[in-house]
RNA sequence: GCCCGGAUGGUGGAAUGGUAGACACGCAGGACUUAAAAUCCUGUGGCCAUUACGGCUGUGCGGGUUCAAGUCCCGCUCCGGGUACCA
């Protein structure tokens, strides 16, 4: 700590300017108080401006742990990126607010009995003081928080127009349910079955859904929210299933607008696979087998029906509707068994099922259409209800699920595809049916007079062609199109959320309040605690939860709140006009605002938090609330940031402060015991997390911003090293020290090269931030203040150009010093240098002369010299002698101001 | 299993098919200092030489294309992320 006590001295001290320490204490200070003061980043009234950048972090959950060194990442690209832009003339939307919703402030308020706006506030206050300490440009007038009635106001707004919205399939486009045509057949039923109709097609709907269940946080899950081996994402412990009426939102009607949208947008490509994978769509066709002795068919879908001659038996999933219909009596027993064992196993443990296929015999033949024969009917849980029409027929010469089932109950095998494949040892086992091949091949055993079909000879994409149009035509058949994409499970039993404003009368009616009853609010509870059941805390509310209509109709509020994924939904929106009351924004700001240029967060929000909030936008689209199709032009995901740990060899955690380092070894500074450096995830059981404050007081704002820029480039995983920090702290020091000295800074004519490496400079610097290439962009800047150094001197307009170059990453420093430059105000809306190509033109380059590709020495040449020119001087130089030795060159490549390439045989 | 990323000095990382290792850390040496810290300057991939402005080698592994490959193509290995009976 000794070692850090000079920067405590004020800034007049009594020594003179040109010995000035860089004193970041007191420079954050003083301009973090000026642009509170003059509101520097207040987003621009002024509309008629036709550059517009809205740039727009992922706003963080204020958890009671504060920020960690992660946060400021993503936050410091968009704020430099903001900064830029400000200087290139462009109006700047830049806001930041609080997801603040959500399980850890409940938790809280369960076990303290306070309620969790308090712990809430505290912890955005927390986050606010931290935010505002690194310099960051945001508009702070535009700040919200989706805990707050004004804001979740909004929210529940767009609920009610999603429950009043319709998706036309046909257009394409979700429309309101005023404009939806009842069919005569429906409406010949009377009301309650109009509305059964409509309800079936509202994009939000309520209904009895197996849900997933966690009984830690008694709360239940989206399945997005489950992870794959059966855990909770947000407390890792195990969910159940359970039949619970919810809330869903029908997001599959979008997946189409969804998945075709993901071409359109500047994203990761990555990401944009990961939503495309997650959306799911297959093509194939649904085929309908006649059930022997039953007037039904089963529906299957596939995405091979060119494979049906190969389809040997067929399963059903244990709850499929036709289960019961199509078991026969003397396999009931087993049947029924199996479907009991399989729920219940479902329920303890699913990724066991992976492990080994189960499945028992109905008992019944279902009619294969392309050839009449009979094939057996299984259950089998490998088969998902909530997939297709829950029936498959298995191919299983050609699907390895299917070949695996096969294999286990000696069903037949037949290969029906020639397979595309050269080991003919292979080939021979697939045709025995001994091994599956799913990849293309030449049909066999493919053609039956009865029916007409044939397609021997095809190969796959003519075949799935081919035998989905003869299913058409003889009406056996569909071509169809399926999605993994499932209807989102929208309710959480819990009271830290958004409220419905959904009214259940007890007639069973389901009414949502008028827009002027807007916000539903929350009721003040003494206890927060869910029932075990899975009741909200709501429920105990009696005041709050019973209503009555004019009428003395009886009804109750919707007990369950919004998923925490509500408010962030449209968040982006609000941000446009955050103090509206009238409505959720004003479309003439929206109609300019929207869309997002820049969005930066974590790729932890890759499908959730996108893919919803893609959804909300599209349908807020279609209705004409926003003018954009897509919310979020330009996407990035910075990576994260990780850190040294120490252990033990034992595998004890050792925190960082207790480590030293001697010759390249870490030990244990109290035992002295040899500890391992790992690098993992930043957490409290490793002992390895930095707190931004630590490094703000030892080093700065601007240096832990730069350092995060400079580690390496934005979208990589990287570990956080002390050390680095002390190299940009160093170059900031540097620079201060270099441009605050009146004796370094003259006026006159500029050093030739010290021109033409600043416009350089200039030039990869602007280009670097807009290709968020931040690391390089620093290092360019290092490069120049190097040469400063070397120079001794510059002129007032270089150190006016640099300091405004390097104003977006370091801030406060650079405002410091633009003052001491002799300027008034800020330097925020100073306008970007331009660069001149005509500095940056060199006379001479320094030819690298290889010889076989092999770069052995360099000729300085001038950059105008011709090919020939160049080949007789390289020719003529002696140590080209010594290389080429006796040998006669065969080829000269000479490629101007890049290479010389001399290619001989030895 | 499938889909995406990645692998470069002691470390973080640079390199439109054209001088591999920019920039920074660390380390070593020097200057300043009574001394240390801070600061400034110099050197720094490895190996062999040191008489040289010297040679050999080098971007996970094995092939290939090219005058020229860290970069492009084919085949692997390892690491990270996502996803998983999705028919």
């Amino acid at each position: 700590m000794l070692k850090f006590f000079y920067f405590c001295k004020p800034i007049n001290s009594n020594k003179i300017r040109n010995q000035m320490d860089y004193n970041f204490h007191e420079i954050e200070k003083k301009w973090q108080k000026y642009w509170e003061d003059n509101k520097t980043f207040k987003t621009p009234e002024d509309l008629t401006n036709p550059k517009k950048c809205y740039a727009l972090d992922m706003f963080p959950y204020p958890s009671g742990a504060g920020l960690h060194v992660g946060h400021p990442e993503g936050y410091t690209a968009t704020d430099i990126f903001s900064r830029y832009k400000r200087m290139k003339g462009f109006n700047v939307l830049h806001p930041m607010g609080w997801d603040a919703f959500g399980l850890p402030a409940e938790q809280y308020a369960i076990q303290t009995g306070t309620h969790p706006s308090i712990i809430t506030n505290k912890n955005c206050d927390t986050f606010r003081r931290q935010i505002k300490e690194l310099g960051l440009s945001y508009d702070w007038d535009k700040e919200i928080n989706t805990t707050d009635p004004g804001y979740f106001k909004w929210t529940q707004w767009i609920f009610i127009r999603l429950y009043n919205t319709w998706f036309d399939d046909k257009l394409q486009k979700g429309r309101p349910v005023s404009e939806l045509q009842i069919p005569e057949n429906v409406s010949a039923l009377g009301k309650k079955e109009v509305n059964n109709y409509i309800d079936s097609k509202r994009l939000a709907y309520y209904d009895n859904a197996q849900v997933w269940w966690c009984p830690t946080c008694r709360i239940v899950c989206a399945n997005e929210e489950v992870l794959n081996d059966g855990t909770h994402e947000k407390c890792g412990n195990r969910v159940e299933k359970k039949n619970l009426k919810q809330w869903m939102l029908r997001i599959p009607l979008y997946a189409e607008r969804l998945l075709k949208g993901i071409d359109t947008l500047d994203w990761p490509e990555g990401i944009k696979d990961m939503q495309r994978n997650w959306i799911g769509r297959s093509t194939g066709a649904e085929v309908d087998f006649k059930i022997e002795g039953l007037d039904k068919d089963l529906t299957v879908f596939t995405t091979r029906p060119d494979t049906l001659f190969g389809a040997t038996y067929m399963v059903i999933a244990p709850e499929h509707p036709l289960t019961e219909a199509i078991t026969t009596g003397e396999n009931r027993k087993i049947v029924n068994d199996y479907i009991k064992a399989s729920s219940l196993k479902s329920e303890l443990d699913r990724t066991d099922l992976a492990k080994e296929k189960t499945g028992v015999f109905t008992g019944r033949y279902a009619i294969n259409p392309v050839n009449k024969k009979k094939v057996p009917i299984w259950v089998a849980d490998y088969v998902l209800t909530g997939y297709g029409t829950g029936a498959i027929m298995a191919v299983p010469a050609h699907d390895t699920r299917d070949f695996e089932f096969a294999q286990k109950f000696g069903l037949p095998i037949v290969c029906i595809q020639d397979p595309d494949v050269t080991d003919q040892e292979q080939k021979s086992r697939i045709l025995k049916g001994e091994e599956c091949w799913t990849e293309d091949g030449k049909y066999i055993n493919s053609s039956d007079k009865s029916t007409g079909i044939d397609i021997n000879g095809m190969n796959k994409e003519a075949g799935i062609d081919f035998v989905t149009r003869w299913l058409e035509s003889k009406n056996l058949g569909k071509s169809k199109v399926n999605y993994k994409l499932r209807d989102w499970l929208f309710s959480r039993q819990r009271y830290w959320g958004e409220p419905f404003p959904v009214i259940h009368w007890e007639d069973g009616e389901i009414t949502l309040l008028n827009e002027n009853e807007l916000p539903l609010e929350l009721p003040e509870l003494e206890k927060y605690l869910p029932g075990a059941s899975g009741e909200s805390p709501l429920s105990n509310s009696t005041e709050w939860l019973n209503v009555t209509d004019k009428n003395g109709r009886k009804g109750r509020r919707e007990t369950n709140t919004m998923p925490q994924w509500a408010g962030s939904c449209w968040y982006y929106l609000r941000f446009i006009d955050p103090g509206n009351d009238k409505l959720p924004f004003d479309s003439t700001k929206e109609k300019y605002w929207m869309p997002v240029d820049l969005y930066i967060g974590g790729a932890e929000h890759a499908v959730l938090h996108l893919l919803y909030s893609r959804f909300w936008h599209k349908v807020l689209f279609d209705l004409g609330i926003v003018s954009t199709d897509e919310p979020y032009q330009r996407l990035f995901n910075q990576g994260m940031i990780l850190a040294f740990a120490y252990e033990t060899e034992a595998g004890a955690k050792v925190s960082v402060d207790l480590v030293e380092e001697r010759d390249g070894k870490f030990y244990h500074k109290e035992t002295g015991a040899v500890l391992r450096q790992i690098v993992a995830k930043m957490s409290k059981s490793l002992r390895n997390v930095v707190n931004p404050d630590d490094v703000v007081s030892k080093y700065g704002a601007d240096s832990l911003r730069l350092y995060e820029m400079f580690m390496g480039p934005l979208d990589v995983v990287k570990p956080w090293d002390e050390n680095g920090v002390k190299g940009v702290y160093g170059f900031l020091g540097r620079a201060f020290r270099f441009f605050s000295n009146p004796e370094n800074v003259f006026e006159g004519e500029e050093d030739p090269e010290i021109l033409k490496m600043l416009h350089k400079t200039i030039k990869k610097v602007g280009g670097d931030i807009e290709s968020l290439n931040f690391n390089t962009a620093i290092s360019a800047m290092m490069i120049l203040l190097n040469l400063a150094y070397k120079k001794g001197k510059v002129t007032l307009k270089t150190a006016d150009k640099f300091t405004q170059i390097l104003s977006p990453f370091a801030p406060h420093i650079s405002e410091e010093l633009w003052s001491l430059l002799g300027h008034k105000g800020t330097i925020t809306y100073e306008p970007w240098p331009e660069f001149n190509e005509d500095f940056m033109k060199e006379d001479v380059f320094e030819y690298p002369i290889s010889f076989n590709g092999k770069m052995r020495f360099k000729i300085e040449l001038p950059v105008s010299m011709a090919k020939d020119e160049i080949i007789k001087v390289v020719m003529a130089d002696e140590r080209t002698m010594k290389w080429i030795a006796s040998c006669t060159p065969s080829n000269i490549i000479v490629v101007p101001n890049r290479i010389v390439n001399i290619v001989f045989k030895n």
